[in-house]
RNA sequence: GGCGAGGUAGCAAAGUGGUAAUGCACUGGUCUGCAAAACCGGUAUGCGCGGGUUCAAUUCCCGCCCUCGCCUCCA
């Protein structure tokens, strides 16, 4: 059964087939590398690999393009501020960006094409776009594209003439735009000519020197790896417009095919119940999470455990949960792994062609119902709630591990270590506590084996009794 | 104002035309000297408000209220 994903265009849930035969292609708009990037940038990448999880654990082979933007006015205004070239300011920050994903366990893009890099596809694309007479040069040696040449324009976004005209009104108040001469004002810059404050930052063109616009980037890259048609593009849901109807006008009108297939637009993150904005000292970087101690994998079940449709409200509250769900998520499998007798992990190809089956069937299909991550988790664990691990044979426990590694590989979840696994190393002077604690309480004393346990829980170890004795656990 | 997405327990969040998943928190029990852990239970007569359709509506329809996003370079 083929994923099924609303689609932004149709505004419904649309099987997804590769246009191929082979491979599902999808694009998605990757970072601005001028700044650290937040939690709510997090939710759109967290939630794209996802479904690209959703699609190779279900069998389906991807070509998942993912850009950088390192050229448009925030890094070249921000790189100048800084007193680095622009490509020193963008490297770092692109290193920043790559290291969050990896901690959050993103699976990096087959292709990481950066716009610097693919200034040449850009300007051959507005040549083209020149020709076909869907955009012009005005005097000052920019390049606009002509709105009124594509009759589509506003598909997307739903928008009519009405409200595009009200937009360009308002434009008509920048003076940035009054520096211009736009045919219209709902033109947008597909080439801006170089301007004193851009610095050393500009290339040659057929219309002098300059750079691109921002819109064209994705287009031009996406066409170079992806071709005319492909099967999904995505990104956040504030790029509909006019990020996304920009892209549809100047790919349809540059080429013969139809851009994508299919639009996957994943709604913003709020925190405590609003927007995230740095006015309101509510935004938030993966790292200002994990001074506070959080890890990353809490980060990521919090992101995914919204559907991507639906706002979600981060809290710390909500992280706090997250950690006590992956607690439960990893005892239950340390609970199938010791029922089964299996110590190896498993290879992805294994978990694949073993799938969701048995109890987690559900949660499979629930997640391959427009990426319900939430109804999944919850299906998950009421499986958990239903499943004994000790009263089930070693084969059933191996074949229940394995579905819950496919999901878990699904999800891209990973599973703290339960605290009985970093037992190993005990401080001398934490097992005396714990030995003098043991022999107050067989002497009957318990205000001193309580004082002890205190003592324990305050340098963060954990007493355990048992039948036989006792253990010391890590908190 | 236009367009779009949402409003479900203390918090978070699924879902369905016919007794409301799940996680956290809270809580009763078993166990324990008491705990912790584990295990077994409990916690929304209610799903923004008002109408309508229906044998039956949280779910469909209409109206209204509220929140969030976009309305020219924000994931």
């Amino acid at each position: 059964m083929p994923l099924l994903l609303h689609d932004t265009l149709t505004r419904t849930p649309r099987p997804l087939t590769p246009l191929d035969g082979k491979t599902l292609r999808f694009y998605c708009c990757g970072p601005t590398v001028y700044g650290p990037a937040h939690i709510g940038n997090f939710r759109t990448f967290v939630a794209q690999d996802v479904f690209r999880r959703v699609l190779e654990f279900g069998g389906q082979p991807t070509l998942h393009v993912r850009n950088l933007t390192d050229v448009d006015d925030k890094t070249i205004r921000d790189s100048q501020k800084a007193g680095q070239s622009l490509t020193d300011f963008t490297r770092y920050w692109t290193e920043k960006f790559h290291a969050d994903c990896t901690a959050l366990n993103l699976l990096p893009p087959h292709v990481e094409p950066s716009a610097v890099a693919h200034i040449v596809h850009q300007v051959r694309m507005i040549e083209t776009l020149i020709e076909r007479g869907h955009a012009y040069a005005t005097a000052d040696g920019s390049v606009y594209f002509k709105v009124t040449s594509f009759a589509d324009y506003g598909r997307l976004s739903h928008l009519e003439d009405r409200e595009l005209k009200l937009g360009a009104s308002e434009a008509t108040r920048a003076t940035d735009s009054d520096e211009y001469t736009k045919d219209s004002l709902a033109d947008f810059a597909l080439w801006k000519a170089r301007k004193p404050e851009d610095g050393p930052n500009f290339w040659p063109s057929p219309w002098g020197e300059g750079r691109p616009g921002w819109h064209l980037e994705c287009s031009a890259m996406a066409l170079e790896y992806l071709g005319e048609d492909f099967d999904v593009h995505s990104g956040g849901i504030d790029l509909i417009f006019p990020h996304h109807e920009n892209e549809i006008a100047q790919s349809c009108c540059a080429t013969h095919g139809k851009f994508a297939h299919h639009w996957f637009h994943v709604t913003h993150l709020m925190v405590d119940g609003g927007k995230m904005s740095k006015s309101l000292g509510n935004l938030y970087t993966l790292e200002d999470l994990q001074k506070r101690g959080y890890s990353a994998a809490e980060v990521r079940y919090v992101l995914i455990s919204g559907h991507y449709k639906a706002p979600l409200n981060f809290t710390f509250h909500s992280l706090d949960a997250a950690r006590q769900a992956l607690q439960k998520l990893a005892k239950f499998e340390k609970a199938l792994r010791e029922a089964s007798g299996e110590t190896a992990l498993f290879e992805a190809a294994q978990l694949i062609a073993h799938g969701s089956a048995g109890p987690l069937q559900e949660a499979w299909d629930t997640l391959s119902d427009d990426l319900n991550v939430p109804g999944a988790l919850g299906a998950i664990f009421g499986a958990i709630n239903r499943t004994k691990p000790a009263s089930l044979s070693k084969e059933e426990a191996r074949s229940t591990l394995l579905s819950l590694h496919f999901m878990l590989g699904a999800l891209g979840l990973v599973l703290p270590s339960v605290p009985e696994d970093s037992t190993a190393d005990i401080p001398a002077e934490i097992a005396d506590l714990a030995e003098r604690r043991w022999q107050a309480k067989q002497s009957k004393d318990w205000p001193l084996a309580d004082t002890l346990r205190k003592e324990l829980d305050a340098a963060g170890w954990i007493i355990k009794d048992t039948k036989e004795g006792y253990q010391v656990l890590k908190k």
